[in-house]
DNA sequence: CTCGGATCGTCTGTACACGGACCATTCCCT
DNA sequence: AGGGAATGGTCCGTGTACAGACGATCCGAG
């Protein structure tokens, strides 16, 4: 009988990562990346349509700080981002006048189109995404996630 | 009245990250990968802890691809987990005698032992990763995964 | 007004993640 | 046995993702 007491030399068995649920948001993250190039666009990213989007009636733009806690980046991630998205002309970025530290990003009209073609595809993915569940399933995910990333949000 | 026919020239709303499936998926993984660092390991990663684990009794090892299989990585990446684990000493690599092709894999006890010593870490994490959540809330997040993996094993 | 701390952006280093091109080896069919 | 297709690894390019160091700038206390 292999006790409780003393010191147990044998080796646990593995782990079954299918009931680990960070595993599963990597996998489940790695599908999401799958359909969104099948269905939302191969050349603008997810991030990328994040950032765009929180820019979307901005008029006065925001600055890269900001910008990078609205879609949840970091400041070295959006600076790539902001880079890439410049490089596709769907954004501009410009120095503030104001304050010499911040640089203001702003949607271009090109951009903005780009965003308002883009948007109803995500819901095309997000309908493929979660197209095995069913209603209530769905609403649960939402919830759940929503409260592992509130539970989250010091720091 | 902005009408439902003709070419609607006026911008959609911008839309609600916080309702999207996807994004949550990206933000619960940062969440994961922030939780990870605190309670598991600064040296070993998630992917790398994956692949300890698939390796954990195959006194035979497996090779590169299939191991790639097992935790869901594909070729270029799971070359270089293999490369940073081999360069910790926690696997060993050699070349399958038979197939000149395959690499073969194998657990070092060095690599076990790490292995063993992660596991109830890890469950500390996941812990604190669903701990906002009840058991039945718990329960159906894994499930709702699961079926959006499983509904995207094809390729 | 000046100096010390805070803030913004940049840059570097590390690590996952994937597609595509490439080479070596093996397998299978003739 | 020979040759073409399939397979395993590598390498390169791109794109998140984050920490830490750094310089420029701003801001508030004295």
């Amino acid at each position: 009988m292999t006790g409780r007491r003393g010191r147990v030399s044998s080796t646990l068995p593995a782990e079954d990562l299918m009931l680990h649920p960070g595993h599963l948001l990597r996998r489940a993250l790695q599908v999401m990346n799958l359909l969104w190039d099948e269905e939302v666009s191969h050349t603008v990213t997810s991030p990328q349509f994040a950032t765009l989007n929180a820019l979307h009636r901005e008029p006065h733009g925001l600055d890269q700080r900001t910008l990078g806690r609205r879609v949840s980046l970091d400041r070295s991630t959006m600076a790539e981002v902001v880079s890439r998205l410049s490089a596709k002309g769907l954004i501009s970025t410009e120095r503030d006048a104001r304050d010499g530290r911040r640089k203001t990003i702003t949607l271009t009209a090109r951009g903005s189109t780009v965003l308002q073609q883009l948007i109803p595809r995500t819901h095309l993915m997000t309908r493929r995404l979660v197209g095995a569940l069913d209603q209530r399933e769905q609403d649960e995910l939402l919830r759940a996630l929503t409260a592992i990333v509130a539970a989250n949000e010091r720091a």
